[in-house]
This record gives structure tokens, C-alpha cells and sequence, in this order.
RNA sequence: GGCCCCGUCGUCUAACGGUUAGGACACCAGCCUCUCACGCUGGGUACAUGGGUUCGAAUCCCGUCGGGGUCACCA
């Protein structure tokens, strides 16, 4: 069988949503998977919406993901060019074929006669379906026109989706609709068809919304004498009041937020892919294993609601197996961002691997990381229960011992307190929390010797004194 | 409203006629422990509903109810 051909047709109306991103996926990890091809194109029909910067955006989105296509717009391939806009003369040859053939016609009804009639049947209480008024017209006025398909008088409409199963739709509950404008800037189910054929797509795997323009789509490919395409069509993202995620109600729709907000791209990329399709039991799975086990017969028909708890685990998850070299980069992103002035280096990497296993996000590594790059914020309540008159000696006694030391690294470091609070007979609780809070202002750090080697000598004595100063 | 799709814990899901209906997130309890986390152990919560088919149904069929999608010169 000849290799598979998928692709991921957006349109440039806005930024990369969650559901296009999954749908991207699933598509690329299918022709990874299947040693296929995955194709990149945009869908910019719609001259009122779209935008260079939402091609951009798009782009971007996708590339952060790290799902790379194989043509496309930037790395082009030989079925381009992949912007629907610069294809308009093979829609124009399609389109005037099938009006000699009679399977479609020009319709010169105005879009407000068709607007007028649509709001007498609604004001009826019956949905208004184009009635083929200019079906058997035979003038040619020198007007506006679009191109409407001309459905068979009857019959039905069935296809077997790789997801779904057997579907199917009477012929008469659809309607002659639009393929094109007059200027043969094609309408979704025409530059479809027309691009999918022309750039030898195998598998049109896309969301559940589109099942419905499978129908006219299915008699398009017949009308054209075309091999259909298999289609998957994959189940919903509901937001989480229920409805379709959306860019309009749901600001967790925008990818590029939750790079913004800290999220690795392997968590949201495994998050999404486990959001309509399992492997057994796994829940932690990488890209490598992904493309190992993708297939349809494990995407799920039923809608699923987004849940940011277990984005939040799962991103801690990743957080935890990165290797600080690797959070270093976004790591000092989300620092920068917050305003402290951090710089690349083995001390960052350090305390990335000092916090990455106590942050859902890189941008709470950030915030529970302030203290080490600004003098910290005291806690009152920490101070009142820590630095008191029963705690100033051990905090001058470990002052006076970490002064002695000539390494200052962890190693070096631990030995310091375990002496400290063998020598006042206490437990380790007693002596690092006081310590901690003097150093971070707060209860809450990695763990005591890591803390204090990463403040550094200078650092760490000076708040010391200062503590034990304020006493 | 017409049409299309769907219906297992609160959420994501496993199960592909025979299981005490499994796992994960979240939640609760405990352990670990210098704090916070991580980790570990344990706990509660689900087959929408009514009828069939079958020796046997969460799995197959039909009805009901419920949810979502779609009905544009958007995609």
C-alpha cells in the first residue's frame, strides 16, 4: 500500500487553537507512525479574516509543538502552492467543469433575497434549505453569480469513518450549496475537495464538526469522478461549561497561552493526544512513544472536557524528567518575564534542578524561585514563629559554621547543620527551618543545604546577619 | 426545530459477550521527611434509562431521556 497522506488545513483566522492542535497531531502522528507524508495548508479563502499574522501564529504554534510538516507553507513540496488564495484557477477550471456537466450551476440570488427568505422560514419555524431557484436557469445576466452544486435528485450519502463506524445522510436533507464566488474564491467543502485530490490525500482525519460537510464533500468526489479520501473524525474538546472549546469562550483554547503560562509543549502535546485516545493505561507518553502506538482504532467517539488539574500533573511530570540544560532556556524566559534579573549559567541550572519537582509550571518555578534573585519578601508569620530569641543562637551558630567553610557547595554544607544540631540536641526541623525562613523569608524552599549553596557564601551569610540582626 | 454524532467514577479513560468493572487527575487518610514537593500505601465515587437477543450484556438490537455538533457567499 502506498504510503499514507495527511494533512492539517487551518484557516489563518486567528491563532492556533487546542482543537486544531490536536487535530494537527493526531494527523502527524499517524503519518509518522505509517512512514506518510504530512501536509501544511491554509485554508485563507475567507479575504475578511485572514491574516499574515494568524499564518504566522499558526506556524509558530505548531513549530513549538515540534510537529514539523513536510510540505507546506516555508518548506514547500511538489503540490503546491499550500495557500488556498493562490490557487483560485484550478478551482476556476473545477468549478466551470461541473457546470458543463450540469452538476453544478451559477446562481445569481442576491445574498439579501436569500437572507429575506431564510427570515420568513424562520419567522415559520421551519429551517430554510436553498429551493434550487436558479437550478434551470438558462440566462447568463452580466451580475454577480456564485457556483451552487447541484445534488442528485436522490438517494443517500455513506461513508465508513475510521472513527465513527458507518454513517450515512439522505441526500434530501442537504441543499444546493455554494461551491464558489463569482471570482472563484472557493467556500470550505470545494477547496477541499479540489486541494485534497490535488495534493494526493489519503486520510482526511479532522474534528467531529466536520461530519456533516462529509456528505456534500462524498458527492463532489463522485460528481469529479475522484477516489474519496478515508476520513477519522475526531471527537470534540469541550471547554469546560461543556461547549465546543472555543476561541470566544475559552482563553485555554490558545496554545501559545500556555507556553506563556509555563506549560511544556510535551505536556500540552500529551495532555491533548490523551483527550479522545488511550494506550491501555499509560499516561505519561512521549512523542517517540506516541508515534509508536498512534493508530484510529484507540480514538474514542465521545466528546472530552478539558481538565487543567491534570494538565498542571502532567506538566509536572515533564517538568520533573527534564534535564536542567533543558529548562534552562524557558526557564530564564519565565524569570525574565517576571521581572528579575536572571542570567544563563550553571547557577540557573542549578536551581531549575533544585525546583523542578516542586512546580506544576515553569512560571511557579519562577515564583518560588524569587528569593534568589531579589532579596526576599518576609513572611510576618513566619518570622513571629521562627526567628525568635529561642532561635537567634542557632542561627548565629550556623552563621559562625558556614563561615568556616571552605567549600560552600551542598556537600560541604549538609555536614555544617547535621553538627549544628547534634551539638544543640536537636532535630534537623529545628535548626533548617529558621535558617530557611531567614534566608527566603518564607517556609517554603528546597531542601536546606541545596538552598544555601545555590544563595551562594555571600548571599547566605549576609541574610544571616540580617535576621539575626532583626531579632 | 430538521439532520448527524455520542452516552462507564466529578473529569480523562480501560474493557472489544463471561473481570470483585481496571488505571489516571482531583479529593480524603496514612507513610516518608529539615519545609514544600516528589514518592509509596490505602479509601470513597461510574456502566443514563426501559425493553429485547443470549446460558450469560457495560459490551449486540430497539425505544426513551440526556449531551454535543451542524444547518452561511466562515472554515
Amino acid at each position: 500500500m502506498a504510503p499514507p497522506r495527511l494533512r492539517f488545513a487551518p484557516s489563518p483566522t486567528g491563532y492556533l487553537h487546542i482543537g486544531g492542535a490536536r487535530t494537527a497531531l493526531f494527523n502527524w502522528l499517524y503519518a509518522r507512525r505509517f512512514g506518510g507524508r504530512f501536509v501544511l495548508r491554509m485554508e485563507d479563502t475567507d479575504r475578511e479574516r485572514s491574516t499574515p499574522e494568524s499564518v504566522r501564529a499558526i506556524l509558530d504554534g505548531l513549530r513549538w509543538l515540534g510537529l514539523d510538516w513536510d510540505e507546506g507553507p516555508e518548506v514547500g513540496g511538489p503540490h503546491g502552492p499550500y495557500f488556498q488564495s493562490e490557487r483560485t484557477a484550478l478551482y476556476r477550471e473545477f468549478a466551470e467543469q461541473l457546470i458543463r456537466e450540469r452538476k453544478a450551476y451559477r446562481c445569481y440570488c442576491t445574498k439579501d433575497e436569500l437572507d429575506e427568505r431564510r427570515r420568513i422560514f424562520e419567522k415559520l419555524g421551519r429551517p430554510y434549505k436553498y429551493e434550487g431557484i436558479c437550478r434551470d436557469r438558462t440566462d447568463e445576466p452580466d451580475r454577480p453569480f456564485v457556483v451552487r452544486l447541484r445534488l442528485p435528485d436522490q438517494g443517500a450519502v455513506r461513508f465508513d469513518d475510521l472513527v465513527c463506524g458507518a454513517i450515512r445522510k439522505e441526500i434530501s436533507d442537504l441543499y444546493d450549496e455554494v461551491l464558489c464566488r463569482s471570482d472563484y474564491v472557493p467556500l470550505y467543502d470545494f477547496g477541499c475537495v479540489i486541494d485534497d485530490h490535488a495534493m494526493g490525500i489519503t486520510l482526511v482525519g479532522r474534528g467531529q464538526e466536520h461530519i456533516n460537510s462529509s456528505f456534500p464533500q462524498l458527492v463532489l468526489y463522485d460528481y469529479l469522478g475522484w477516489a474519496p479520501p478515508a476520513f477519522a473524525h475526531f471527537p470534540l474538546i469541550l471547554g469546560p461549561d461543556r461547549e465546543k472549546l472555543s476561541k470566544r469562550l475559552h482563553p485555554e483554547a490558545d496554545v501559545m497561552l500556555h507556553r506563556r503560562n509555563g506549560i511544556l509543549p510535551e505536556a500540552l502535546l500529551n495532555f491533548v493526544v490523551r483527550l479522545g485516545w488511550s494506550h491501555g493505561n499509560d499516561e505519561v507518553i512521549s512523542r517517540a512513544q506516541m508515534i509508536e502506538w498512534f493508530d484510529f482504532d484507540h480514538v474514542g467517539t465521545t466528546s472530552g472536557v478539558w481538565n487543567p488539574e491534570k494538565l498542571l500533573w502532567l506538566n509536572q511530570q515533564w517538568l520533573k524528567q527534564k534535564s536542567p540544560a533543558e529548562l534552562e532556556a524557558p526557564f530564564l524566559e519565565q524569570l525574565r518575564e517576571k521581572g528579575f534579573s536572571a542570567e544563563p549559567g550553571e547557577r540557573l541550572r542549578g536551581i531549575a534542578r533544585a525546583q523542578q519537582e516542586r512546580s506544576h509550571t515553569l512560571a511557579e518555578m519562577a515564583d518560588l524561585s524569587s528569593y534568589f534573585f531579589a532579596e526576599p519578601e518576609p513572611d510576618p508569620k513566619a518570622r513571629a514563629k521562627f526567628l525568635t530569641a529561642e532561635t537567634r543562637p542557632i542561627l548565629q551558630r550556623i552563621r559562625d559554621e558556614l563561615a568556616k567553610l571552605g567549600s560552600f557547595d551542598a556537600a560541604a554544607v549538609e555536614p555544617a547543620f547535621k553538627a549544628v544540631a547534634e551539638a544543640l540536641a536537636l532535630g534537623m526541623g529545628k535548626v533548617a527551618q529558621p535558617v530557611r525562613v531567614a534566608l527566603t523569608g518564607g517556609t517554603v524552599s528546597p531542601p536546606i543545604q541545596d538552598l544555601v549553596a545555590l544563595l551562594g557564601r555571600e548571599t547566605a551569610l549576609a541574610r544571616l546577619d540580617r535576621a539575626i540582626g532583626s531579632i
